[in-house]
DNA sequence: GTACGCACGTGATTCC
DNA sequence: GGAATCACGTGCGTAC
């Protein structure tokens, strides 16, 4: 891009057509000056938008314009298709969850009032986070659980408690991620495990 | 943007300095021509990339650039984040369990239908069963479960059904044990699943 | 009515 | 020297 570095004023007469009037009598050089600064915001627009184009060596105009809009239709496909995929992938691993995760241990259910609680289960479909907890009844509880929830970039749509036998309480909360939510579901259970055994 | 669709023609006497040279003396109306040109490939450049953001209002060219400079940003931003999701997201969403509580039953999976829901889990405490089922949203079909479950000798305290990601319902039960209830809990679930897979 | 934005024609500059 | 690009000052339309 060309830089004219020195302004030059140059000395104009200029013969207008008979009707054509003269609108701008007074403020006449005003109007240069507010044109110059428009001119140089859009400039600057230019560099910057030139800045975030990938592989761009011409840096005319057309070519920028051109280009940014190239990247622009390219990213927007790109988007799609691999939010498509991210999808797709979470329907893939709840289908894994299916074959794999259907576990009942009959013996050791007697002995399971001790200290081996909370117990927490979380699944993923869509951008839906189910979890499914089983603690001991402790007032306070719930409150504590959704609010390490809510921490780990999820919010909250649906709750349900439910108590369970004499001193259990079922608890089941599906929430939605939101857009910086990048966790494994692994991770979100450590986490969840480990913020709620603080509290106990 | 404003379009002038007639070009006017002006006539126009300058006086140069002294210094300035007259460049282009004979081919001067081509260079007018060129220039419009280029003119008219720089703004419909301005009207395809302003097509291309979502949510623009003001069409003005500082405008278009400042905003397209904004969305591209967060276009790349997200991107980055998005990509890194799909990298990481492995197929492993497994359920914690502690080791002493629970072990994986790799060969009972065998028996269930091996990739359809419904996906249904059940454990005891006291006089209390609860069951948990994941399955597909299907009108009637949260009927078809309670009056499986009760025709097991089971009352039902408590049900809980949560919508789950687009398609999938997650069904949450209490029922106490009658009198002359006595299944084991795998005999529980198989008879469960087969009796909501004839209603499917 | 005035402030803003645009397209215009034009000289200058750069690159082949 | 010709082709392409730029910034400039300016007139005109328009919306506040």
């Amino acid at each position: 891009m060309i830089e004219t570095t020195s302004v030059v004023e140059r000395t104009m007469v200029v013969t207008k057509r008979a009707d054509s009037l003269t609108r701008t009598p007074l403020h006449a050089h005003e109007h240069v000056i507010a044109e110059r600064k428009r001119r140089e915001k859009i400039s600057r627009s230019f560099s910057s938008l030139s800045a975030l184009i990938p592989g761009l060596n011409k840096k005319d105009k057309s070519s920028v314009l051109g280009d940014a809009i190239e990247y622009l239709k390219k990213l927007q496909e790109r988007m799609a298709t691999l939010e498509e995929q991210v999808a797709k992938r979470r329907v893939e691993s709840v289908k894994f969850v299916k074959k794999t995760q259907f576990h009942i241990d009959e013996e050791n259910f007697d002995f399971q009032s001790n200290n081996s609680f909370p117990e927490i289960e979380a699944r993923v479909s869509d951008k839906d986070v189910l979890i499914r907890i089983l603690c001991e009844t402790n007032k306070g509880y719930v409150l504590n659980i959704i609010n390490e929830v809510e921490k780990l970039h999820l919010s909250v749509i649906h709750t349900n408690v439910l108590p369970f036998g004499q001193s259990t309480l079922d608890v089941t909360i599906v929430a939605r991620m939101e857009a910086d939510f990048s966790m494994t579901l692994k991770d979100l259970v450590k986490t969840l495990q480990q913020g709620l055994l603080k509290v106990m």
